[in-house]
DNA sequence: TGTACATCAGTGAACGCGCGTTCACTGATGTAC
DNA sequence: TGTACATCAGTGAACGCGCGTTCACTGATGTAC
């Protein structure tokens, strides 16, 4: 070994990292392998050193933004459902997609990606909607609660980027909070 | 006159029209303003002489699909709102976003488009939420019908990007089934 | 212990392709006289 | 009525830039003996 055991690895980590940041802001088509390395500390040329691909880092960061997003890590601290709702449906989450649900920033655009792609982020939403249903009373069914869960889901994650879209700081608000008490209307019946 | 009063102002409807279908499919950065002016029957040169840039088709077709949307044909008919919730989130509507909401195709890329450009659609999805709230019953006061139409909105938008990510057939009927159901649940409360 | 060689993460210039945009030109039609 | 000229929608080749990807090279570190 030339270079310590993790060298190698570190880097990779690295690229990831930023990569995952760099996508929630300007989506797939919009941030730039040239970027990323720079902002890893490398230069363009060692990419393919640790990937085949863009298409193949995207795929890889879908997890890691997935991971590191507050949600995830609200719900590993034990958060409640209300307290999750809350925090997707505020003013920081929408101000701050870098730090926040992937498939809120990167939905429609991986739509249109390979398989591969598409799926990695499916799983990580499949993810998502399960710390959701984990957290609904248990007076329905498994079933029904499956599909309040989804149904959740697909209110904070529309509701998001229909106030992100919104130049009007105040009618993006309105989204915000009717939709959030929608949502806990969800959960609470 | 050299040519007949509308001959120029047809080319344009035309690549207006071939222009909302394409980057319903596509998204904006994955339609090119090759395939639309081919798709028009014209050659690419031809463009400018309509457009200055292909951001200002990209705004006036987010009005143009938006108009010519399933969803907007059938509140014109006097559909109720049930109707309306039932075919927005609906298997063909899920497979046709062509035909389909604009802003279910385009919200998450829009973000990042100048201003201009995403007013054009709020200006569209507003539209789509007076109808809705047009339809609510008259039990509740103005404001409680409007957050509860920004919500029902948010809900089908963001049930029909899930739905339309998921490479599962199952999944994806289910989660327009259980969002439909929400939603109806919303509508008559 | 010292010297020659192998390995390998990273460098940075260059390549190549796609695509939005430009531009000189064409051909059809109308107007002037 | 006929001829020269103006207008203008459209043509299609070419331009230029951005960006993903490739490649010959570097320099640091380890191994062989």
């Amino acid at each position: 070994m030339r270079y310590s055991k993790n060298y190698k690895e570190t880097s990779r980590r690295k690229i990831v990292a930023v990569a995952a940041k760099e996508f929630l802001r300007h989506g797939i088509a919009g941030f730039r392998v040239n970027d990323v390395m720079k902002g890893a500390g490398l230069t363009q040329g060692a990419f393919y050193g640790h990937f085949s691909s863009k298409e193949q880092l995207v795929k890889e960061a879908v997890h890691e933004s997935s991971q590191k997003s507050r949600f995830a890590q609200l719900a590993e601290k034990g958060s409640t459902l209300e307290e999750l709702i809350c925090y997707y449906l505020q003013d920081e989450h929408r101000s701050h997609p870098e730090a926040g649900c992937p498939a809120a920033a990167l939905i429609g655009e991986i739509t249109r990606h390979p398989k591969g792609t598409r799926e990695a982020l499916v799983s990580e939403i499949k993810k998502m909607v399960s710390l959701i249903e984990a957290r609904l009373p248990n007076t329905k069914s498994d079933t029904a609660r499956t599909n309040t869960a989804l149904a959740i889901f697909s209110t904070m994650m529309g509701a998001i980027q229909f106030a992100r879209v919104t130049t009007d700081a105040s009618l993006s608000k309105r989204i915000l909070e009717a939709s959030k008490e929608a949502a806990l209307a969800m959960a609470k019946s």
